[in-house]
DNA sequence: TACAAATATATTGTGCACAATTTAATTTTG
DNA sequence: CAAAATTAAATTGTGCACAATATATTTGTA
């Protein structure tokens, strides 16, 4: 039997995984100092973009379900941050909303981007092309077969 | 003040930790017939390739520490794929070694690369493409600067 | 309009990741 | 050689991910 295939480097998750974990690595001496995790932070940008979602759109965004999602979106409530308000149209659906203090957690998040790039030793064309595969790869598995 | 660089899509990490989460879920159903996890998958990989490895060889190779490693070797450990002795003549040191239950699984993970494969709407080509991208991003953050 | 199906969120339980600390063994060094 | 420093693994605690299930609400339909 051949066993080649098996071989940890012959593998496309592993990197895929260690890339991954590496580059939330880097993301956490910073975040840390927003007292924001990696997933939190993710949640934020949207939020950022759109200042208020419902929790079924962040998952859809994010492709993280309720159960990651509800108490993490707790933590983001406790730390005001967010609101969580029940819609009135339709009891089923709740609201996150930035609040003022999550608004102005933008500002000092404005400078990571910059910071992460510099901590990644790719040239910006790298960056973008490697994003744009992973982009690519990502939109060929949302739609159904 | 620009916050263009905040945007999901702009963003270099997102996609990177979407495409590892989506891979990790299309390897569950098959693992699942194996009773494995994709973690538990990675320390099989690197076991099939040799037999016995300490956890630090472990935590190296798959960039995990004993914080993640020594709960998840006990699992395997419950399950009789691996033993876990220390070793004699470094009683710091605890030897990972498969058994032969651990060693007969491999023919039943044989197939799972293939099978990967054809869940991933990729070209072999696209595939090693993408893989070499990541390992090269990997290496050159292994260096200390 | 009842009632079945679908939808949105929450809950429960398992298994990672990872920081921080602890424990025990080994190596280095004064 | 003894104290200090280093090393390997384990432990503790927090926060994801995600499957499975539960709950409550809304929608579709006979």
């Amino acid at each position: 039997m051949n066993m080649e295939q098996l071989k940890l480097d012959q593998q496309l998750c592993f990197p895929l995984y260690a890339a991954s974990r590496l580059v939330t690595g880097l993301y956490r001496p910073l975040l840390e100092e927003l007292s924001l995790t990696y997933p939190q932070y993710l949640v934020l940008l949207v939020l950022w973009e759109k200042e208020s979602v419902t929790v079924k759109e962040l998952g859809e965004q994010l492709w993280l379900d309720s159960g990651t999602l509800t108490p993490l979106l707790k933590r983001l409530q406790e730390k005001a941050l967010v609101t969580r308000i029940r819609s009135s149209h339709d009891e089923r659906v709740v609201n996150i909303t930035l609040t003022e203090a999550g608004k102005a957690l933008q500002e000092q998040a404005a400078s990571i981007p910059d910071q992460m790039f510099s901590c990644l030793r790719l040239e910006r064309e790298q960056v973008t092309q490697l994003r744009e595969q992973l982009q690519q790869f990502l939109v060929q598995h949302t739609q159904v077969s």
